[in-house]
RNA sequence: GGGGAGAUACCAAAGUGGCCAACUGGGGUAGACUGUAAAUCUACUGUCGUACGACUUCGGAGGUUCGAAUCCUUCUCUCCCCA
């Protein structure tokens, strides 16, 4: 297919939203003589197992590796269930605890599933590298440690702030880069993809390489996307992240609760509406000519359609007007059945999980968050008759609504 | 190997015998205002009880004391300096 196109034609396609290339020249020799020999080039991303879900922060780079493809080239899927057993240190001020065997795979698993959202199942490589690092003998991995120096490993961003703020750094954290490295010459990689918090893993790549007699791959980095809170990145352990398999309600709804200058960002790593739209809604949004919701919904549908189709997007859209702007109840939420006549609300609350704690429940009651059927609960000690009225509707905070009915024999 | 410092709730960080369920900041949650935005304001943020209150928490285990996050012993972990 697209190894057709010329060499300015893929770089400039591969160069948009990126934040660093490096060498340009060199991807375009690269590009070149890929070209000449009608061989594609062998691009690689690692993907620690630690997050079983992926959430829209990996699509900013899955939307990048799809670009490769579709220009022809080979994508490698990495997934590190060896490294997974060391625990990347990257952009962590802890060590991060090693996983489990059994963790792993489960996890890997679920990313099979996941990626194919994005990236094309029949042109997809998808491999682990425990494959050739488990292969590897103490004696091989001493003369891979000989070929870079501490000083060096320790000028990672990671390792000179831990070692400045008096964390501790534990020794198999410093072999995570040359084993991310060795990756690279194991699968003989042109081009590494990852966040630019993998930049320095990446660039070690490029140096390993060179001492096992390869041409160093091409270090290709793609912007961090903020999580939710529009200030931390996204992340699983953060919890403020869009998981890729969430129903659209739910995906729609975040979307929707993120701040303005956030969603412009969102457009630029999440859509592929070219840059100069982006700055002229940016600009109606500034004085007016648009209103940010607007823009905000448009995002969001954008979004949910990638994951789930624009039937559902437009779904969830008119969903979402329902609920909060016209303030009715959804049409679907999660059943909670009772097989008592009467229950207490706190009991209810707390017993199906709905809130952590009694004190929760009550504070939540107290400070007006607990609605039933569209009553403000004042009451700590309100019961409910189930007998009397079998279904009621409950709504906890601003976004959770469940429907409590009475179970049947 | 020697010497010193430290481990407090989600995070940071006070507290060094009773006034400590533990200051403060961040984060989080709820409410008001809104566009489920931002900013702002208010409240809450160990468990249990409607509540006066009770109970369990300050790295682990043991001890001293009427009483311990605070003192002692020991274990585990971390950091710094010297070699």
């Amino acid at each position: 297919m697209a190894l057709q196109k010329d060499v300015e034609e893929q770089f400039t396609y591969l160069k948009k939203g990126s934040v660093e290339i490096i060498q340009e020249d060199e991807l375009k020799a690269k590009l070149e003589r890929s070209l000449k020999d009608g061989r594609p080039l062998k691009v690689k991303a690692g993907f620690d197992p630690t997050a079983p879900d992926l959430h829209l922060g990996h699509t900013v780079l899955l939307r990048k590796m799809k670009h490769y493809q579709d220009l022809g080239h080979e994508v490698i899927f990495l997934i590190g269930d060896f490294t997974g057993l060391i625990g990347d240190p990257s952009g962590r001020s802890k060590t991060r605890p090693a996983m489990t065997r059994e963790e792993i795979d489960a996890n890997a698993e679920t990313y099979k599933e996941q990626v194919f959202k994005i990236l094309d199942p029949e042109t997809t490589v998808i491999d682990f590298n425990a494959r050739w690092l488990g292969q590897l003998s103490s004696f091989e991995i001493m003369k891979l440690m000989a070929k870079y120096t501490v000083a060096r490993i320790l000028e990672r961003d990671d390792f000179a702030n831990r070692l400045a703020q008096g964390h501790p750094i534990s020794t198999h954290e410093l072999l995570y880069p040359l084993m991310q490295a060795y990756d690279s010459v194991a699968l003989e990689a042109d081009v590494e993809m990852g966040g630019t918090d993998q930049k320095f893993n990446l660039l070690v790549g490029r140096d390993i390489q060179r001492e096992f007699g390869q041409l160093p791959q091409i270090v290709h980095t793609m912007p961090l996307l903020e999580g939710l809170g529009g200030v931390e990145k996204m992340s699983k352990s953060l919890d403020n992240y869009v998981g890729i398999t969430e129903p659209p309600q739910e995906i729609f709804g975040k979307i929707m609760s993120i701040s303005d200058p956030l969603m412009f960002r969102y457009y630029e790593l999440l859509t592929d509406v070219p840059q100069a739209d982006i700055e002229a809604m940016r600009e109606q949004a500034a004085t007016g000519t648009a209103h940010p919701r607007a823009l905000k919904v448009k995002l969001a549908r954008s979004i949910v359609a990638d994951f789930w189709g624009e039937a559902s997007a437009k779904g969830a859209a008119e969903e979402f007007d329902r609920i909060f702007t016209q303030r009715e109840v959804p049409t679907d939420m999660q059943e909670v059945e009772i097989a008592l006549d009467r229950i207490s609300l706190l009991d209810l609350l707390t017993e199906n999980n709905l809130l952590p704690s009694r004190g929760e429940a009550k504070r939540m009651i107290r400070q007006g968050g607990i609605y039933l059927d569209g009553q403000r609960a004042e009451d700590i000690t309100l019961e409910l008759e189930l007998d009397k009225q079998p279904e009621v509707v409950i709504k906890i905070g601003k976004k959770r609504f469940y429907r409590i009915t009475r179970k049947q024999g």
